[in-house]
DNA sequence: AAGACGGGGCC
DNA sequence: GGCCCAGTCTT
């Protein structure tokens, strides 16, 4: 049989998504840009299971457009800590920001000017404007990634230009003009739900122009990521306490956990006490070093040792940078996952 | 073109 | 433990 025409191909993933779809996910109702798009970005490299509960403390808190350009960045940090890819939060406050001030807190029209805001690329642009207005625009999100390299038995790793290119060209030639909304939400139900790493092809629409299953081994496609080596850290992390609580300091916007407040870090080789004198300003009394705490990266692996330390003095003046963590006290800073893990560890054991 | 960027889920 | 996930930005 021969592989199946676009409108074919379209039609046949609507009628699948009208039968088997999912209509019922919390940003479908209602499908506002403003809910597209913060569910969008939450959804980058992030799973449905685990953004659901994230979207829906946002939503309580941020409403709207306006009320997110409002808030401080810290509160937006704070709601976002547990999710990763922090520049994703910071890319969202600033761009409710500039909705505000360039575009009257509405989205525009044309995709050029959506793209060029902070944080939305290509795919999340077209997602947000065909979800939430029904304009025509493609979408290649990971799951179209996956269906459209199946379908045609596309080679080579799409994180290579080339292969994306082939990809993006594929998905513009599929979307239809007649509901774009529900296709693009069709496909990425297909590849979230039936045309997953390991597919259901007996379940699948497209079966019968699908090449990668013609070729009788799907999940040959997408090829995998070349991998390399992954290098190995250490780190101390200092668990100062003196009487307000445990000192967090915040971190550099740019780089790993960038601006969320975190236990101050020190090289091992380097004296804790000297160390705190200059880097911190305090003196301080190291004490027993705690059990090591691993953390892994995509790219590469991290040992924490702890080593809780007492406060003997500290400077009249408060640095604007540090904050002593109280777990008694309402909290709304952002703390990486293995910093508040040790936080907590701590509390279980006072 | 390649690397940076987090954390959770799954096998 | 390795791999994957509704990508984007920087270099």
């Amino acid at each position: 049989m021969a592989t199946a025409g676009p409108s074919d191909f379209a039609a046949t993933v609507l009628g699948w998504f009208d039968r088997h779809g999912r209509h019922d996910l919390p940003w479908q109702h209602p499908a506002t840009p403003y809910r597209v798009w913060i569910s969008e970005v939450m959804l980058q490299q992030t799973q449905v299971s685990t953004v659901i509960p994230y979207f829906e403390r946002f939503m309580a808190r941020f409403p709207c457009v306006e009320t997110l350009a409002g808030a401080s960045l810290d509160e937006v940090l704070a709601y976002w800590a547990g999710l990763g890819y922090y520049a994703r939060a910071r890319n969202l406050h600033r761009c409710a920001q500039l909705l505000m001030e360039a575009h009257h807190g509405v989205f525009p029209d044309a995709i050029e000017s959506v793209e060029a805001l902070p944080g939305i690329g290509r795919s999340t642009a077209g997602a947000i404007l065909s979800l939430s207005r029904g304009a025509r625009h493609p979408i290649l999100d990971g799951n179209v990634k996956r269906v459209l390299a199946r379908y045609h038995a596309i080679p080579g790793w799409p994180g290579r230009a080339a292969v994306l290119k082939t990809l993006w060209a594929h998905s513009e030639a599929v979307t239809p003009h007649t509901r774009p909304a529900a296709f693009n939400q069709a496909m990425m139900d297909l590849g979230a739900t039936i045309c997953t790493r390991r597919p259901i092809c007996a379940q699948c629409p497209l079966r019968a122009g699908c090449q990668a299953y013609a070729q009788g081994d799907p999940q040959a496609y997408p090829e995998p990521k070349p991998k390399r080596a992954k290098p190995h850290r250490d780190t101390r992390m200092l668990i100062i306490n003196g009487e307000a609580g445990t000192l967090l300091v915040r971190r550099p916007t740019r780089g790993i956990w960038g601006g969320l407040w975190c236990l101050p870090e020190c090289d091992l080789s380097a004296d804790p006490s000297v160390w705190a004198r200059e880097h911190l300003g305090l003196e301080i009394t190291p004490q027993a070093p705690g059990p090591t705490l691993r953390h892994e990266f995509t790219h590469y692996s991290l040992t924490i040792h702890p080593l809780p330390a007492q406060l003997t003095a500290a400077p009249a003046v408060q640095a604007a940078e540090h904050l002593w963590y109280n777990p008694t006290t309402a909290h709304q800073s952002g703390v990486p996952a293995p910093v508040q893990r040790l936080l907590n560890r701590q509390e279980r054991e006072a």
